[in-house]
RNA sequence: GGGCUCAUAGUCCAGGUCGGUUAUGACGUCGCCCUUACACGGCGAAGAUCCGGGGUUCAAAUCCCCGUGGGCCCA
């Protein structure tokens, strides 16, 4: 029989037709039924070229998921969605034409942002569709949509009117030349000289004084307590003491705390309200009631007494000459001091507190904690790192930012008396550019009102993913089958992040968790195991690996490298050659492609021996497959085809299947055998890849395609392979007798096969040619 | 500074819970071989102080302790 596959190897331009006909016949649609499989996909972010290749092996192996529980029965809602909102995009389009978010009107940096991120898009989505991803393309949502926000700002409401939301106070990063907070990624840090000054502080009640180093001794008003190393020796006997500061004559408390170091300085720090972010630290954790020294005009407060209305760099100036009049100065000391430095403005930067929207979350922390243990996770190794920050979580979140492409926080105020007003949930609002829906002021009855221009952080919409893909609040009847939805797959690093506040929105919402499992990725890193940066220059495009190579290969080197859960390096040249592999599958289906199919078949010792490692390969696999390891049944699948199928029992029975020497009835137990071990090979792998295994079932077995399959179930036949190491070791034996006479393969030799392996004698002597 | 995690041939990775053969497989390297599926192949070879130090044990890659180095998150 002629074969029914001509060419020698797997070509990858096939994936593009295969793509065609998937999308033509739709076969990965969903139609909610009562039981639904639904996947909370990361909606990827469209940052800037090139997407990350750790990414595309992220997403690629979310799409096992889908495909493996398609396989195994389920109903698969399977939603694609695009992440749009945040700070990236924003810098992206200000570096892009040169402008500056806040010079510009906002309407117009919007639309500038947009335009960025349709172009960034676009080929984010053809790289996800090229990978094989058989998820929802055809409504794939965008978190910037109407609708999107709309969700966001009406579970904002709902919680508002729950009293979960509140106004406080926290320091921000504040650059007084642009007048603006600014965001920890757009800090810089350069060395910048500056003077150390040595102040001698009083210990009350006593004639002993210790020195204290400062940077910042204009902050003196500010400062609220004097910490010393624990193991510092030269301070033990003044830990408790009251302490009295120089200038103000405040008294403040000498305590220790790990964070100060005995070799900077004296070794005794000054922690006032905002050196640096360690006193942010240290105030909220030793809870020190701040004092605001240094104004949003960037000038010394009426709380620095007489330096009041001075810049901080001439109220330095002037507390040096004071100190030293007063005689409080030890020296001065010129030394090179690493400053965060405003990256927009180039000005060292303060920490000043603003009033900002917080989310009540300390209360739920218990709550949170019993919804974790429910959570299934894969591995059930990360779910510590969502227990640890449960434990540490110390204060409610922070939700506001003042910050243009996001959200907006729809509040309105009254203009009169500053009554804060909520409209209606169910529609998007956009207050800085928008008139208030309601009329008048419930307090004062004003009719006049004034928009909040700040924006929501980004987590605010992206905890809320498993409510918009299940149409929380659109679709009573959708929402009902659909949530909780089953699987948030993920990466590692966002687990304190994205996991945790979706599960503190979602219970706050609607008293349930949002998924029963929870899948963790680890990280995609350099081949030398460095973290990959644009920066650095060691990030990897995907785009034109996978174009070169195939999806499929690209597929099964993610599904073969990875050990799910752990981080991982990433290679091109290793990406390369597990084409190999795929080249091996193909040509062992067009060796088999030469032989009719036969449904059943009588098979012989050689038969039942690699029937009985092929179920041994089925058991292997689901039990991969059932935690969505794809690592073990990558590996199996590789193992048993190469090294097993391949290379002993396909050369055991080759003339066999031939009809050379052999019964009838002998030949078709071998071809039965054959075809069954290769159709379950391409079911067991398809999830992994679909493109290849799709091509071949088609071409060998069926028009119908091999992802409408249900994988293959184990039958537990007689056990046979005990002896799979008596069988290589008896062929390697013969290879090399050969070898070793110079004898070609083909050639007759004298060898005798072992006593317990009798039963194989007659395939082994058709296959060494023994004499 | 804190937490989590990892460390096995030139490279990647298995084994580790439950200590006990010659430490798994792949890539790469080298040698031989066109044998009617495949030279993107076959057969074979070389290549590992299992990160360092200490402990438990008859026995440690595996268990315990202390280091060193990488990664991630938090501060």
């Amino acid at each position: 029989m002629e074969p029914k596959i001509s060419e020698k190897t797997w070509n990858p331009e096939l994936e593009k037709e295969i793509l065609k006909q998937w999308e033509d016949e739709k076969i990965y649609d969903f139609t909610p039924q009562e039981d639904n499989y639904t996947i909370d996909t990361p909606p990827p972010y469209p940052s800037g070229r090139p997407w990350h290749i750790g990414a595309a092996a992220h997403y690629s192996q979310i799409d096992m998921i889908a495909r493996t529980a398609r396989m195994a029965g389920k109903n698969v809602y399977f939603p694609i969605g695009i992440d749009r909102n945040g700070l990236p995009v924003e810098l992206y389009t200000e570096k892009k034409h040169n402008i500056r978010m806040r010079e510009t009107e906002r309407g117009e940096f919007l639309n500038l942002c947009r335009e960025a991120l349709d172009d960034l898009e676009d080929e984010m989505i053809l790289i996800m569709k090229s990978l094989g991803i058989s998820g929802d393309f055809a409504n794939y949502y965008r978190t910037d949509s109407e609708e999107y926000r709309s969700l966001t700002q009406s579970t904002f409401i709902e919680l508002w009117k729950k009293g979960q939301v509140y106004l406080a106070n926290r320091p921000n990063n504040y650059d007084w030349v642009s007048g603006t907070t600014i965001a920890d990624a757009e800090i810089t840090y350069e060395d910048l000289s500056t003077k150390l000054v040595y102040m001698k502080f009083k210990i009350k009640d006593t004639d002993k004084e210790i020195i204290i180093a400062s940077t910042r001794p204009e902050l003196l008003c500010a400062c609220r307590t004097i910490i010393v190393n624990p193991e510092d020796q030269r301070y033990t006997q003044y830990i408790g003491q009251k302490v009295i500061i120089p200038i103000t004559n405040v008294e403040v408390e000498l305590r220790t705390h790990h964070s100060a170091k005995q070799e900077f300085g004296s070794g005794a720090v000054m922690v006032c309200s905002y050196g640096d972010q360690n006193d942010v630290v240290l105030f909220r954790e030793l809870e020190l009631g701040e004092i605001v020294a240094v104004g949003l005009d960037g000038k010394m407060t009426e709380a620095a007494g007489e330096y009041a209305g001075l810049k901080p760099k001439q109220a330095r100036a002037k507390i040096i000459e004071d100190l030293e009049t007063g005689g409080f100065l030890e020296k001065v000391e010129d030394i090179i001091h690493r400053t965060p430095i405003s990256e927009r403005s180039k000005i060292p930067i303060e920490i000043i507190p603003m009033e900002e929207y917080y989310l009540k979350q300390k209360e739920d922390v218990e709550r949170i904690k019993k919804l974790g243990q429910e959570i299934i996770f894969h591995p059930p190794m990360h779910k510590q790192i969502l227990m640890n920050w449960l434990e540490s979580i110390s204060i409610d979140w922070p939700i506001s930012r003042r910050r243009y492409y996001g959200t907006e926080i729809p509040i309105w105020y009254c203009k009169n008396c500053s009554e804060p007003h909520v409209p209606e949930p169910g529609k998007y609002y956009r207050p800085w550019n928008e008139k208030c829906p309601i009329n008048n002021c419930t307090k004062c009855d004003s009719a006049e009102f004034v928009g909040e221009e700040r924006t929501f952080d980004t987590w605010m919409d992206s905890s809320v993913s498993p409510l918009f893909i299940s149409k929380f609040g659109r679709d009573v009847e959708f929402f009902n089958k659909v949530y909780p939805t089953s699987i948030r797959p993920q990466a590692k690093d966002i687990v304190r992040t994205w996991l945790y506040y979706t599960i503190l929105r979602c219970e706050q919402l609607t008293g349930e968790k949002p998924w029963s499992e929870a899948w963790i990725m680890g990280y995609g890193l350099d081949e030398k195991g460095m973290k990959m940066s644009k920066s650095k220059g060691n990030a990897i495009d995907p785009l034109p690996v996978i174009e070169k190579l195939g999806a499929d290969t690209f597929r099964f080197w993610s599904a073969s490298e990875i050990n799910h859960g752990y981080d991982f390096r990433c290679n091109e040249q290793k990406i390369e050659s597990t084409k190999k592999f795929l080249s091996k599958l193909w040509n062992i289906s067009r060796f088999l492609s030469s032989f009719p199919i036969i449904e059943s078949g009588k098979p012989n010792a050689s038969d039942k021996w690699i029937l009985s490692e092929l179920d041994n390969l089925v058991k292997e696999c689901k039990r991969g497959y059932d935690e969505y390891n794809f690592f073990v049944p990558a590996i199996a699948i590789r193992e048993f085809t190469w090294n097993l199928f391949a290379a002993h029992y396909i050369e055991m029975v080759k003339a066999r299947a031939y009809g050379i020497g052999f019964s009838d009835e002998e030949r078709d137990g071998a071809i039965f055998t054959l075809h069954k071990a290769l159709s379950t090979i391409l079911k067991l792998l398809a999830p992994i890849t679909p493109f290849i295994t799709e091509h071949l079932w088609k071409v060998l077995y069926s028009e119908k395609s091999i992802h409408k399959e249900r994988q293959v179930l184990s039958e537990s036949p007689e056990d046979f392979t005990h002896l799979t190491k008596d069988i290589t070791e008896f062929n390697s034996n013969v290879w090399n007798e050969k070898k070793s006479k110079e004898l070609s393969l083909k050639d007759s030799i004298a060898v005798s096969v072992p006593e317990r392996l009798s039963e194989f004698a007659k395939d082994f002597a058709a296959m060494h040619n023994l004499e």
